[in-house]
Parts: C-alpha cells; structure tokens; sequence
RNA sequence: GGCCCUGUAGUUCAAUGGAUAGAAUAGGAGUUUCCUAAACUCUAGAUCCAGGUUCGAUUCCUGGCAGGGCCA
C-alpha cells in the first residue's frame, strides 16, 4: 500500500511539472495492471485530457518517460491507448517483502477506538437450525472478525427468541403428545425433540382445519378457530401472567434447545460475548414511544395507538404500539436497541437479518432518528438473501429444510470418503483424521457460504455444490497444507529462511512477483471487507492468493535450486502465504491443516 | 396497487465508470523418474430488453420484462 501512495505521489508531482496541473494524490487511483500487458499498477490518462490538453497517448508517454527518470520504484513503463502501465523495480518487491516479513501485525489496523456490536443468529427455539441459520452464522462470525482486524472494538450478541406463539405451540403439543419423553429418554438432541413437537402440532393443527371447513367454515375463520391454536394462544396468555406450570414447562423446554444449540454452535465454531433474551425484552420500549409522543416526533391516533410519520423519508407511516398498549415488534426493538447501547456504547450496530426485514430495519433507524437518539446513525442491516435448494424455497413446515446438524454430519461423510478415495491419511491417528474432516466439511461449506456477496439469494444443491475442488475452501486450505509440507521439510534440513538468508537475492521470477502483489494487497482487503462488511472480499483474496501460490508451486523447483540465497528466499515466500492464508481464512472463521 | 432487492458462459459465482467482461464447474486437449495431481497448462462458451449520461457503462439515470421480498 505504501508502494502505490508512493507512486501516486510521484504522478501528482509529475502532473504538476510537466503540465502545471494540480491533483491531490489521494485522488490518484491506480489499478492493477491486466495480465496481458507488461507492469503491476496502471494509471488512467482519459480523465486528464481536458485539463492538460494532451491526447491520453501523449500524456501517459511524457508521465511514463518522467517516472522512470524521477521515481525510484518504477523500473519501466509502456503506454497502450490511454493506459500507463508501470513496472515496479524488483528490489522494491523485495523490500516490501521483507517489511511483512518483519511485522507481525501487517494487514491488522491499529485500535481505532470504535465499539461495534454485531448482532446475529438469533434463533427462535421452536426448532432447530437450518441451511439458512448457518448463513447468518456465518457471516456474522466473519463480520465481527473482520471488524476486530480493522481495530475496531467489538461485542458480539445473539438476540434469543425464547418467547411467543411458537414455542408454546411446541409446548402444546408436547403436553398433549409427549409422554414425558427428555432428550435423554428419545436419544434426540434437545432442539430436535423440541422441533419435533413444533411438526407435530402443524400437522393436528392442520387437520384440524380441514376438519372445520369440512363442516362449513371459512379457512381464514378455521385457522383462527382451531382448537389446538385456541390453546395454545390460552397458554402464552399464561406465560405472560407467570402461571407457574407454563413458565416451568418453558423453562425445561428452553433448556433442551439451548443444550442442543450449544452443541450446533460448537461443532460450527461460531461463539457469543452475550446473549439477549426476548423474554427479557419484549416489554421493553414503551418508554421510547412515550418519549417520542413527547418530543411530538410521534403522534397518536382516536383509538390511542402511537404512530411515526415517516413520510418524509420515503417510508410510510408505521405503528409503534397498539391501541391497547400492547407491544409490537418495532416495538421491543425501539427499546432493545436502547438497551444494547446501554450495555455497550456503541458507534456502530449490526444486524445480521434476513433480506425479508429490509423495510422493518428502515423504519427502526428512522424511527430512532426521530428521537435524536446518538446511536441510530450507527444501525446497520446487514441484510442477507435466503438459501434456496434445486426444489425451491426451503419451508420448515413443509420439511423441505436441510437441517444444519444433518448437512455438517453429511460434509463430514463426504471429507471421509474423498480423502480416503486420494489415500491421503496415512500416518494419521484416528483422532487427527477426525478432526480433519471436520476442517475439511466446515472450510467447504463456510467458504461455499460467503464467498457469494450477502444480499444476493444462493442456490444450494446438497449434490453438486460442495466441492473439494476448484475455488472452495478445501482448494486454499490444501494450499496450506502444502506449504507446511515445505517448511517442514526446510525445518528436517535445517535451512534457514530469515531475511538475512537472501540478503543479496534479486532476480524475481514473474510468478514470485505475482505472489508478492497479492500478498502486498492483504491490507487494503481487510480494509476493503470492514468497510463492506463482506466476507467476500476475503474469500476471493484467499483464492486468489492461493492459485497465484499455486502457480509458483507448479513453475517453480525450492529444493532442487542450487544457489541458496534463491532457496531461501521461496521458502520464506512459501511461509509468507501460508501466514496470510491462514490469516484470511480465519477472518472467514475456517481453519486450516498443516497436512490434507 | 406502492416500495425494496436481484437479473452476467449450460450451471454456480466475480468485476472502486476503464483495456479483449474474470473464475470455478461441466465439455475438449495435455502435464507425474522432480517439494502433496484436492494441483498446473491450453481450448470453447455470457452482460434480460430499449433509450439516456460519458472519451469510455455489467456498473450511473429513465422506461419495460423476469424472479424474489416487504407493506396493505
């Protein structure tokens, strides 16, 4: 990076010496130089043609002829329409190299003194999580990665939706149907005997139904009316008035999913700094609709219900709280965001929710907005598609989800046979090779899952989608792998590979000076990824980083070169990758093995 | 009906307004006495449509079309 403010520096002053032009160097924008044409960073004449007024060919000339006279990193340049290419010197490569080298912490920014919280899975504990859940997982782990990389201070909070209709119906049927039956006595993890009874009150329920308007009630009137719904909304008004059989039927319900989500989030490798739950949250927020009334920022209509007006910015008007005084949903997150922030001041707040809550996002900051509350500016959707599968939309109701612990339990099957198809596990305990089908399974799907830029909808297919070749996980973490090999190997012969071992070692092949671009770039993408809040951004460095690697890998002979100080230098090159390699891949939340 | 998001090779994904639109996979042809072939090399194949802004548009604007979502 400090190479191309360097060379961006150098063009402001050559603009201004040879045309009397003024531009500022933090407006210079260089790109990379596309493969087909000789150097590493290019300059774009069109913009300064009027200014100069110069053909683009003669300006990127007369620039190109004053860089290499003048700038010390430019070694040539060649000049293809109103393109300057620029080749950079093999010893500024070099030093670049070893300035990584020397700092353990390239690529990290320096404490920025922010807070950010990062909201995510947020479950609701009728049923286990799916397909869907594992991208929210997912990209929330990475997120708050990336933003602690980018110095920020960060808290990560999971937002549990412990209370509602849909627990109770869980509860329903399992009072009806149960038995009595625990985890412990059905062999099934708590959140899939909890789930189990969510199915099992949807299909009564929907018999139930069937069952009324077979008598001649309208569907809308039978949904309401079926009995199992009519208790089941009786049971959650006995929860709210603290009924002490309710509550405590909850109460071990709740603990069954807990357990069982536990175990998903430990197998996933995801983890919180805290949990909220709504039980605990759900009344709040009917002061900030009180204090809203006050400020007048919000009004009330003939039958007492409070509204904001948010017309003026391009939404509608939204209710805040019933006429009854009862809350909705706005409602508690108006004072669960007031709560968080309470908690831990923050300037930033992000919410890993689904795409389907766009408008409802849109409408909390606003309505915060309203109420001058310092923290609204710092909301932030992080705004995701859903998953869907070859046969449409994944739809719990109708069993068509891929539950998560089934799909890590099927990529794990699938780690198995691949790797003992290629005969890669000789010398491994059963232990380690346990554990790297685990590495493999969830590098192949969390890097499936957020290479593809958030707010886009994905296509899961269980059958072609998890690959362990080509631009996957396993693909960057096999890169891995092969470097330890080498370092292990260079460990046995005891070569060394600091930067004095290469002191005086300068001819770079094309494909080291590939590499060292691509490492060079590591900090501006981890920069680029916390600005975006993209996991992408980091998992196409990764690739990239990878195949560059892998080409030298290919072209490339380390141990059978001769001239030492060469050896030492692609060995530390080799490292080098393997460091910001796996630096990337943990940004993402995926490990790497030393050996695949 | 109003608002929001998305449309790129057969398929799954890339591309701060820049060059001949990149990858992967599937297809075709190769690379193994040499550090791990889960790799590498070559080949063929795409911007939903119509306008506009610009030296230059996959990208920005307008209007359609298609898919998805939200609000009544």
């Amino acid at each position: 990076m400090q190479l191309q403010n360097a060379i961006s520096q150098s063009i402001s002053q050559a603009l201004h010496a040879l045309f009397g032009i003024t531009v500022d160097a933090s407006s210079i924008a260089l790109q990379p130089t596309r493969k087909e044409f000789a150097g590493s960073f290019t300059f774009v004449t069109f913009p300064y043609t009027k200014q100069v007024g110069k053909g683009p060919e003669q300006i990127g000339q007369a620039l190109g002829e004053y860089l290499k006279e003048h700038a010390k990193e430019i070694k040539d340049f060649n000049v293809v329409k109103g393109f300057l290419n620029l080749e950079v010197e093999e010893r500024e490569w070099l030093r670049l190299f070893r300035g990584m080298m020397a700092d353990a912490t390239y690529g990290h920014a320096e404490p920025s003194g922010r807070n950010v919280m990062v909201e995510y899975s947020s479950p609701n504990t009728n049923k286990p999580l799916h397909l869907g859940h594992l991208r929210n997982n997912f990209l929330g782990y990475s997120v708050a990665e990336i933003l602690k990389a980018n110095g920020h201070e960060v808290m990560k909070v999971n937002l549990v939706n412990d209370r509602g209709i849909h627990i109770c119906k869980s509860m329903l049927a399992y009072e009806k149907l149960g038995h009595d039956e625990t985890p412990e006595t059905s062999g099934l993890k708590g959140d899939h005997l909890v789930g189990k009874y969510y199915v099992l009150f949807d299909r009564a329920y929907k018999e139930q139904i069937d069952a009324l308007v077979e008598q001649g009630m309208d569907k809308e009137e039978a949904k309401k009316k079926a009995p199992w719904m009519l208790e089941a909304q009786d049971m959650l008004l006995k929860w709210e008035q603290g009924d002490a059989h309710v509550v405590s039927l909850w109460k071990t319900m709740n603990s069954w999913v807990y357990a069982g989500f536990d175990e998903t989030y430990r197998t996933i490798g995801v983890d919180f700094d805290k949990f909220y739950y709504e039980s605990g949250t759900y009344t709040l927020g009917k002061e900030l609709v009180e204090e809203g009334l006050l400020k007048e920022v919000f009004f009330k209509k003939e039958n007492g219900s409070v509204w904001v007006d948010l017309t003026g910015e391009g939404l509608d008007e939204k209710l805040l709280l019933r006429g009854d005084g009862t809350s909705v949903y706005i409602t508690q997150d108006l004072g669960t965001a007031q709560l968080k922030y309470d908690d831990f001041p923050y300037d930033q707040s992000v919410y890993v929710v689904a795409d389907e809550q766009n408008y409802h996002f849109q409408v909390l900051k606003a309505a915060l907005k309203k109420l001058g509350k310092p923290y609204a500016e710092g909301i932030y959707h992080l705004s995701y598609g859903m998953v869907d599968l070859p046969s449409g939309k994944m739809k719990s109701r109708e069993g068509t989800v891929v539950d998560a612990d089934e799909l890590v339990q099927e990529m794990i099957d699938t780690a198995r046979q691949q790797t003992e198809e290629l005969g890669k596990i000789e010398g491994f305990t059963p232990e380690q090779a346990q554990e790297l089908y685990h590495t493999l399974a969830m590098g192949a799907l969390k890097y499936f899952l957020l290479k593809v830029d958030p707010k886009k909808r994905m296509l899961f297919n269980p059958q072609e989608s998890i690959d362990f070749r080509g631009n996957t996980g396993p693909f960057v973490q096999y890169t891995h792998a092969r470097i330890s090999a080498i370092l292990r190997k260079a460990g046995e012969m005891g070569i060394k590979y600091e930067p004095a071992s290469f002191d005086n070692f300068e001819n770079l092949h094309e494909v080291e000076q590939e590499v060292i671009t691509q490492l060079v770039n590591f900090p501006a993408v981890v920069r680029e990824a916390g600005n975006l809040y993209a996991p992408s951004v980091i998992a196409n460095y990764a690739y990239e980083l990878a195949k560059a690697y892998n080409r030298f890998y290919q072209e490339i002979s380390i141990f059978n070169e001769t001239d030492e100080q060469a050896r030492s230098f692609r060995i530390a090159l080799s490292a080098m990758v393997a460091r910001f390699v796996r630096e990337s891949m943990k940004l993402l939340g995926i490990e790497v093995p030393e050996r695949m």
